[in-house]
Order: C-alpha cells, then sequence, then structure tokens
DNA sequence: CCATGTCAAGGTCAC
DNA sequence: GTGACCTTGACATGG
C-alpha cells in the first residue's frame, strides 16, 4: 500500500504547478515555468521518499496551455533531460503517479468539439507521463462526464469513444465515480462494457450511492483492475464539518481515516488523501497506517 | 504593497 | 433564461 497526497505541498516553499494568462503567453514564459515546475516537481517528490509518501498525483498544469492550440513548442524534446531524471527517481523510489484533468475533461459531450478538446487534452497527460518513461500504472484519471438530459445514451456515447482513442491513452485512463451524477455502480457498468479500471473515491460515494457498503465497494472497484493497471487507486477524503454536503475537509479526521484503514483491511490498494492541507495530512495518515501495521 | 477581480475549457441546478 | 456553484489557487491589475 502506497499513501500520497495531490499536486500541492505547501512545506518547502515551491509550487509545481505556476502557470500565467492566456493573453502574456511567449515562449520563453513557457519555458521559464516548466522549468520551475519540473525543478519544483523533483523537490516534491525528494520531500515525499523521505517521507514514505510512495504516491502523488502530478499537476495538470505542469505544462502550460499544454494542448491549447496556441502552444507549439515542442515541450517533450526540450525538457527531455529533466523528465528523463524525473522519471528515473520515481522509478528508482518504487514510487506510483498518477494525474487528474479537471472538470473540462468531457469524452461524452455531444458537442464533438468538447470531445475532440477533450481528447487533446488527454493526449497531453499520456505524454507527459510518457515522456517521463512511466508504465501503465501511472494513471490518468477522469469523471464519466455529463447527463445531457438522457443518461443512457451518455453512457453509451462514454464507451463508444473510449474504445475509439489510441492504445496509448486507453492503457492510462481510469474512470472515478463523482458525488452528483455517476456512481460507482454507473462507472461499473461502464467498466464491464469497455474494460477500464474503475478508480474508487470513497467520499464521492458517500454523497452518491446504491447502498453498497465501503468493504464491497473497494472490492468490486479493485477487481477492474487487470495485472498491467498496478495496485488499484483509492482516492479518500471526508466531510468538511459544518460545510456544504460534498465539501472536502481542510484537515485529516484521523479517527475516521483510522476506521477507513481498518475496513479496508484485506485490500492492497493505494490511497490518495484528498485533504485540503495536502501533504500534512498525509504525514498523519503515514502515522496512523504505520500504527495499524499496513505500512 | 495590498486587495480584489479574474482566469482556456462545461455542465447542472435553483430560481 | 440567468446566475451560482463545482473546486481553488494564484496571476495580474489597479489603487
Amino acid at each position: 500500500m502506497k499513501l500520497g497526497y495531490p499536486c500541492i505541498n505547501r512545506s518547502i516553499g515551491c509550487t509545481a504547478n505556476k502557470k500565467f494568462r492566456l493573453v502574456s503567453y511567449s515562449e520563453q514564459k513557457l519555458i521559464d515555468t516548466v522549468s520551475n515546475n519540473m525543478d519544483c516537481l523533483s523537490r516534491i517528490l525528494e520531500y515525499n521518499l523521505k517521507n514514505d509518501l510512495l504516491f502523488f498525483r502530478i499537476s495538470s498544469e505542469t505544462i502550460p496551455f499544454a494542448s491549447h492550440p496556441i502552444c507549439e513548442f515542442d515541450w517533450v524534446g526540450h525538457f527531455s533531460p529533466k523528465r528523463r531524471e524525473i522519471g528515473q527517481f520515481v522509478k528508482e523510489s518504487n514510487m506510483r503517479i498518477s494525474m487528474h484533468p479537471d472538470q473540462f475533461i468531457l469524452l461524452n459531450s455531444p458537442d464533438g468539439n468538447v470531445t475532440q478538446r477533450s481528447i487533446a487534452e488527454l493526449e497531453y497527460h499520456c505524454s507527459l507521463l510518457d515522456a517521463m518513461g512511466l508504465d501503465s500504472s501511472a494513471k490518468v484519471q477522469i469523471h464519466m462526464g455529463g447527463i445531457y438530459k438522457d443518461k443512457k445514451k451518455a453512457i453509451l456515447r462514454f464507451v463508444e469513444r473510449y474504445e475509439g482513442l489510441d492504445e496509448r491513452i486507453k492503457k492510462r485512463l481510469v474512470i472515478e465515480n463523482d458525488d452528483r451524477l455517476y456512481g460507482l455502480e454507473d462507472c461499473l457498468e461502464v467498466s464491464g462494457a469497455c474494460n477500464i479500471p474503475v478508480i474508487f473515491d470513497s467520499f464521492h460515494h458517500e454523497c452518491l450511492n446504491k447502498g453498497e457498503d465501503i468493504l464491497s465497494a473497494i472490492s468490486d472497484a479493485t477487481a477492474t483492475w487487470g495485472e498491467k493497471d498496478g495496485m488499484a487507486m483509492v482516492d479518500y477524503s471526508s466531510q468538511q464539518p459544518g460545510g456544504r454536503m460534498g465539501k472536502h475537509a481542510t484537515f485529516l479526521d484521523v479517527g475516521l481515516f483510522r476506521d477507513f484503514l481498518e475496513s479496508a483491511d484485506g485490500f492492497d490498494i493505494d490511497i490518495m488523501l484528498e485533504i485540503k492541507d495536502k501533504e500534512k495530512s498525509a504525514l498523519k495518515a503515514i502515522g496512523i497506517a504505520k500504527e495499524l501495521g499496513r505500512l
């Protein structure tokens, strides 16, 4: 089992998701920004290794505007030594990497332009992971997308479009249950239709479910991961006390996480802690996992 | 220097 | 039909 956190580290004084406005785009600005992001990513990964945090989500903003038509720069070529160095570090340290394109990525949109832009964005994500030399266990997770007033058709459209994707995207893509539209059951149905792994989000499942308990949910999701996919990934969070239903917690609730780990006992999974204070909570989680003998 | 409006991208829901 | 919200940080401008 590996534990980790997404994209941002607030302890080491740099950010790996620096960006700029489209209006101020220039090749030099892109190069400077990406250099900064890559250097900081190295530092984050070094911090993570020292702290037994072997799972990390790389920010989608690592290469700003990578899939935008304005960007014609050969970033794969230009940053070749640095990204290979990072990839090497990841492999030597036995780390696990994921990425999570944001809400605009909608494979099943009825609007073909939206789908095309989404695929371009997926290509960028996969290119970055490819360029680091990571195998197919480094995943790119997305949600199912919208409903568009006809869920059955929207699901069929997803399956159809997924099947039409290049193998280099398919081997990395996984779907995650969301908190409003597509629950675990829907994701499992899609997985059955096109063999895509399901990444289980425990908090979204609390918000939207068909009454499945945590154990069977993790069991069903885990079963969709094949040998080449690596260990099943799980996203963990909990409700922010006093916050709107669905709001992620600011701090890790240690008791809840301990319960979660105990209920997931027996499953070899990699857990991403989607808690707002990032590495601080991840460190607490490491402590709990060690206490329970899970690490 | 600080406060605040805004940022590539879509979709759902409440009103 | 319109606007708030998702989730959220940080860029960039204007005082």
